[in-house]
DNA sequence: CGTGTAAGGAATTCTGACACG
DNA sequence: CGTGTAAGGAATTCTGACACG
């Protein structure tokens, strides 16, 4: 796993990178925006993909966006993406083609 | 500035990361193997690269160096750098090269 | 020298709730 | 809906010291 995804920042510091409060944060993560992992004590823990995340849902918020309509664009974003994928791996294996 | 260098993480993540007790990290900074940031309130801050740096020492340690062996391998390998780096600057001045 | 541990305190984070709008 | 805040408690970290070897 590279040092992007990695899950090892405590919200504080989280907090300082992406200039949102703690209170935002986690109120993101209710809307199922962020995932952060969780210490065995339950503290959460980002990486530096969550921060970025953040910050682009910062923008999307600023722009008035509300939390649903943020999470119904990156559901379609990843759908699409998927749809991508299958119709490379079908084009591949009809014409047997290695990437 | 990049995420390797970024200090962000906690003792707590970084004793996970490394298999080192945080006693252990804690003395190594005493000895100046390590350099961590701290936090307003005085919480240790690391960097992914203070990570692999603490898995270097671990290795050294169990070879049986002593800190301050470790230290003086580290200024030596810094010292030799920067002779790299002088003379690559004075060969440049000479020739008028551009690299 | 390098590391474990118990001690006491401080910084950090957690949750659920109330408030405002 | 999105966010601030005070509240109480729990998890995390801090330092200085003692112990062992």
């Amino acid at each position: 796993m590279s040092y992007k995804t990695k899950k090892v920042m405590p919200i504080g510091i989280v907090s300082e990178l992406t200039g949102l409060s703690p209170r935002q944060i986690r109120y993101y993560e209710e809307r199922k925006l962020i995932f952060p992992e969780r210490s065995e004590g339950g503290t959460r823990k980002y990486s530096f993909l969550d921060v970025e995340r953040l910050m682009y849902i910062a923008e999307k918020m600023e722009d008035g966006l509300q939390t649903y309509e943020i999470r119904r664009m990156e559901k379609q974003k990843n759908q699409e993406e998927l749809r991508r994928e299958m119709l490379r791996g079908q084009l591949n294996a009809a014409f047997r083609q290695r990437t």
